[in-house]
Formats: C-alpha cells, sequence, structure tokens
DNA sequence: TTGCACACGTTATACCGTTACACAATCGTG
DNA sequence: CACGATTGTGTAACGGTATAACGTGTGCAA
C-alpha cells in the first residue's frame, strides 16, 4: 500500500466508520455514525469515538469543534493537516476544507509573539457558502 | 436597550453570570457556573445558558467552542468580537485573547475567494502558554 | 512463558445544551 | 389608561455529547 496516513491498515471498526464519513456529504455527529452503523455490529458509543480519535490521529479525518461532528478530510496530500481551516455553511452545513501557508505563517508569527507553542489550530468560519448566499 | 456595550444595565441573572466569569482566572462552564451560583438562586442550567447568550449577544463573553466553556472579555475596546483568536493552554488552561488585523484580513480574503459570506470566525490555538512550556 | 500494547465490547455515568410550558415585569402605542 | 408585544424568569423533562471503569482477546517481544 503507497504512502504515509491514508494507507493506514485500518480495524474493523476504525474502517466502518471512516466509511460513514467518507459517503456522507457533510460532517457527522458520533451518535449519527453510530445510528447508521448499528446493522454492522456497532452499539455503543465509545466504540465510535475511539474509531473517531485513532482516524483524527491519522489524519483521515477532521473533528469540527463548533459543531461537534467528524468530516473525512478532502484534501489531496493531508499535510499540515493540525493547520486546516473550516468555512461552514450555516444553512447548507456544507464544508469548504482549506489551508493557507499566509494564514499559517501569521497564526504561528503570533503564537512567537505571546511565546506561545502552538500545537494545534482551530480555525472554522461560519457563514453562508456561494450557493446559499442571497444575490 | 443596548447600545453602551460594557456598561449594559444587565439583569439579575446576567449579573451573577457576568460576576462569576470576571471573577474567574480562566474559562468556566456553564455548569460550573451554575454550581458557583447555586447560593443565589440559580437552580437549571437554562438560567445560566440564558444568561450566557446574552452576554455572548453584548460582547461581553466569548465562548471557547473546543471547551465547551466561556470567558469574560478581557479586551479594552471589545470590538471586533467576531474576529478574536485565542491561544489556550492545554497545560493550566489560561487563555490569551488576542485580535489581529492582519489576520482578520487574511480570513476575509479566503473567505472572499470561496465566496463565502463570513459572519463569525471560531479561531483557537491549542498549545502551551510561556508559563507552561519547558525551557 | 510472561508481560506488554492495543483493539474490542458493555454498562453506567457524567457533562453539555435544549424543548416545552407557565408566569411576571416592562414597555410602546392606540 | 389598556392592551398586546416583548423580554426575563422558573421548573421539569429530555436529548445530545463524551468518558470512566470494567473486562476480554490477540499479537508480539523479552
Amino acid at each position: 500500500m503507497p504512502h504515509g496516513h491514508a494507507s493506514e491498515a485500518l480495524t474493523k471498526n476504525q474502517a466502518l466508520v471512516m466509511g460513514a464519513l467518507s459517503e456522507a456529504t457533510g460532517p457527522l455527529s458520533a451518535y449519527t455514525i453510530l445510528d447508521q452503523l448499528r446493522d454492522d455490529g456497532l452499539r455503543a458509543p465509545l466504540q465510535v469515538y475511539r474509531a473517531l480519535d485513532k482516524l483524527v490521529e491519522f489524519g483521515l479525518v477532521h473533528r469540527l469543534e463548533s459543531l461537534n461532528a467528524f468530516v473525512a478530510c478532502r484534501q489531496p496530500g493531508c499535510d499540515s493537516h493540525e493547520r486546516t481551516a473550516f468555512m461552514i455553511c450555516d444553512d447548507c452545513g456544507s464544508v469548504i476544507e482549506i489551508t493557507d501557508k499566509a494564514l499559517a505563517r501569521r497564526l504561528k508569527s503570533l503564537a512567537q509573539d505571546a511565546s506561545f507553542a502552538l500545537k494545534k489550530s482551530t480555525i472554522e468560519l461560519r457563514g453562508l457558502c456561494a450557493a446559499c448566499t442571497p444575490m
């Protein structure tokens, strides 16, 4: 199996959760995932949360803090997973995932100015996507 | 009749919740606030959440999405409340509140590039503050 | 073999937030 | 003033989010 994270050998539960997120068009909550996977043998929240923890760790899934939900990573390279920004449409729920070097630089610089050892950035922009913006 | 900002005439519950947050050294969860205010007559979560909603609306309090907690706004001017960034120490829980024009500009620009009508930015940086960073 | 690391399964519980309903105070306008 | 509209309040019940504390099984390395 080629390159990096994306080819981790996932366990059964991890694969099930990853599958649910990959097929979804938008973010899913852990409990929504659980409901979708009951027929596949998942019975308890913890089974989903454990899988999600690993998938986030592998860089395959992002957690959206402002939604308490999760999305599959859509980035090609999937690097800079810790500096990804999201635009979340309050109307249709769609999520745009972006990584921007200038933004990352600015955050890094701000952290340095404050002597803050930056580990992870949560950047979630709320508003209306192009399709949902009235003309 | 909201216009001032910082000197709003708060209702009783709002003042109680604001007081709890102002005295705290760090973020408080809604339930922690409730516990602290039981002796002052607050009995139910909703009383706290209603006050918090208003305080956030007034710009006196920030919600930290990645903590599910709330902090009193420490900014002098308290403008640009929708574009504030936070550095949250994973060790001691302290919160540094900053607003940065360059950062705000970059986010606005990214949103424009995506035709995204930006309403609110959630920017929460996790890591270690200066005091908690090993030398 | 023994110990360790890790995934898994289950129950119970804690924590976060809202819905629904009812009542009181306030305020603007006719 | 009287009326309705708005806003704040109080309570109970509930639903959504996440973890604690058990215990099991497996693979692997010392």
